[in-house]
DNA sequence: ATCTATTTATAAGC
DNA sequence: TGCTTATAAATAGAT
């Protein structure tokens, strides 16, 4: 119903999903609102969008506990409970494997509990500790050689700045010499009051934005 | 919609009432289903019919349990279930979080995902790295010196035997030539074959049982 | 968010 | 329920 007519499948346009996601909720609720009322019937509705945001609707006369209550004695799906607790417990232990497993292997990374190792795996330990470490310095370097990088910048910036400067202030002294009556002084002086602003230069090296 | 516009609020006439539910719970349903298909989102839904009857949809990819337990977490309305569900829930998030750090330290070791790293940051993980494998060579040389020890222990062992045989050769022969008769030289052979298993001097050096 | 041309849902009737 | 059809609602696409 609309402009055009739309195939039942996923659209894979991010934009366009979202926009009809947010029209056909809005629709979903309505009509759940309207069957409440209309059929004098109990609704529960959950929707979670695929970005994970939540939207619900219960009936005005009851609450969603109410209605898992009535659920579960019409489904006579009581076990489902067990069975999802038994789940959670099977996952637990997965995890907790998976935990302890990293935690060994950060551990001999950083040198304990390695009295138990033989050769073999030190070997290995040690292999990944200097290819990471060498990575590390690579990275490390970069950061050294574009700070390098960054101080010749200023530095040269200094230099020139300072050149400047010394021209100016050379210019001024010049004019100094020359003009001599009250209304040439206050020209000179209030030149001179102003340079320091006209020296402000903020230097936006591309360079000095990245992290350090 | 139809022939008619209706006034949403409840509808008197019972078995227009029960056909009416009939049309919009299908509508209703068919809504669901199509929004989890176009929009990749979850829905769950259950309606109670006035009668008691029950019908409900949920996407496939899930479980009204699971819903309900991502319903939970969103809602922060506790007691939806039992406390054993929420202990579990709460374990697997707590471990969960610790596993995810865990890996996030296991990657910067091994030097992959540093990028986004600050260099006070990177210092730190040289850091552990160099004291890791500090740690890691030492034990290396551990075991290159007991090695170094156990050869050096073989190799006196050695010495000793040669020299142990070579004398017991020599003092063979020096009876061969003392002894003529057949008698004799019986027993000399016979001396002679049981030479091997009396140099098989087993090394039952400490050492030797580390491992390697 | 708002606007419409169209599609879809459905009220009424059988 | 199921089918039909006139009409109300929902909504796709555009702005």
């Amino acid at each position: 119903m609309g402009r055009g007519k739309i195939e039942i499948r996923r659209i894979e346009n991010p934009s366009n999903r979202q926009v009809t996601y947010s029209k056909r909720r809005n629709g979903i609720m309505k009509k759940a609102k309207e069957i409440t009322v209309l059929c004098d019937a109990q609704v529960s509705l959950v929707i979670f969008a695929s970005s994970g945001k939540m939207h619900e609707y219960c009936s005005p006369s009851t609450t969603l506990i109410d209605m898992l209550d009535k659920y579960h004695k019409q489904s006579g799906k009581s076990r489902l409970w067990d069975a999802k607790h038994e789940d959670l417990s099977n996952e637990i232990d997965r995890i907790k494997k998976e935990n302890d497993n990293m935690q060994i292997e950060l551990r001999h990374l950083k040198g304990e509990d390695i009295t138990s190792l033989h050769h073999e795996e030190l070997g290995v330990i040690e292999e990944a500790l200097e290819k990471g470490l060498a990575t590390i310095r690579d990275k490390q370097m970069e950061y050294y050689n574009m700070k390098k990088k960054n101080e010749k910048i200023l530095e040269d910036m200094n230099k020139r700045l300072s050149f400047i400067l010394q021209q100016q202030e050379m210019a001024i002294e010049e004019n100094m010499r020359e003009m001599e009556n009250p209304y040439h002084q206050q020209r000179v002086r209030d030149y001179n009051s102003q340079m320091p602003f006209a020296l402000r230069v903020q230097p936006i090296q591309p360079n000095l934005q990245e992290r350090m």
